[in-house]
DNA sequence: GTCCCTGCAAATCTTTTGCAGATGG
DNA sequence: CCATCTGCAAAAGATTTGCAGGGAC
């Protein structure tokens, strides 16, 4: 798996420059990280581990999550719920979104690279572009249905209020 | 301000499709945030309305956020702190952004439309966009220089570690 | 008058932190 | 060996919710 190997020697290469160690729980989180398609959060991580028997802890995976977001291989992504979502992001195809600010449903879209005059610009300014995104806010196909279809009533109203 | 005026229309016409009602907290917090630029919390918010002695509660201030993203007046935006942050999303020209990972600091960025071909595609495929967003993640030119200083201890290596 | 809204306080959920013992280099 | 890590439990911080009284239409 030549994705996990380049992924950790980034990791490696980021911890001896802080002198900070290669734990077992790293290696672990990484592994787990690489092999999750799409969007994550750090519960699910912690849930994915421990269904394996090679339990981390929560306040670990945080720290962890943390330190794999400055290291540059995961993100913390827009996803509009309560707690942060991540994303790996040594795709660099396929990292745009379209979500829907219903039911918060993500769409991937493939990226083309259009953005490259704008990252340009930046790096003028002194700014070190790691990774970009490009969000699309709206409303996704099944939500705009169900509007149309009057599935609303009180208590969707109060916290998950269809939009038109 | 012709801007209040079109907002507060389509918060009104939101309101009557949902058979919701034009509250005095409503008008405000409209008010509020128009007033605002760039980003804010819902503390933020808050605490502003309750400066002009027009106090709303907290919970009333996140109900409705939460309608007013609905509406499509704001947006939820990513920030990379541990509560959200909004932003109005009226203007078109300038909702683009370079997030440094270490302190989290935001640039705006005009918008170039480069991404209205995927935009095309979206609502090909059902989906309906309602604005969008652009976003670099990087290392701002400050804390670049900072890293080369070696200003780095070991509580901000926890919470905040310099990226090279 | 009816239903929706608000404020309050409590609950819930996510993330962070202090500490003591474990461990990588 | 020593500084960093981890797990645990507690704390902190953000957001949501139940309820009773107030307000829009």
């Amino acid at each position: 798996m030549e994705i996990y190997e380049k992924e950790k020697k980034k990791l490696e290469d980021f911890l001896k420059r802080k002198k900070l160690r290669l734990t077992g729980e790293r290696t672990v989180l990484l592994e787990e990280i690489l092999k999750t398609h799409g969007h994550f959060s750090a519960e699910e991580v912690t849930k994915k581990v421990s269904i394996k028997n090679l339990t981390i802890s929560r306040a670990s995976v945080y720290r962890n999550l943390n330190i794999l977001t400055l290291a540059g291989i995961i993100r913390e992504t827009a996803y509009g719920e309560k707690h942060k979502h991540y994303e790996h992001i040594y795709d660099e195809e396929l990292h745009h979104h379209a979500r829907c600010i219903v039911c918060h449903a993500v769409t991937e879209l493939p990226c083309h690279r259009c953005e490259k005059n704008m990252e340009n610009v930046l790096e003028k300014h002194g700014f070190q572009v790691i990774s970009h995104e490009l969000i699309f806010y709206g409303l996704c196909a099944e939500c705009r249905q169900r509007e149309k279809n009057k599935e609303t009533n009180r208590k969707e109203l109060v916290n998950k209020i269809y939009y038109e």
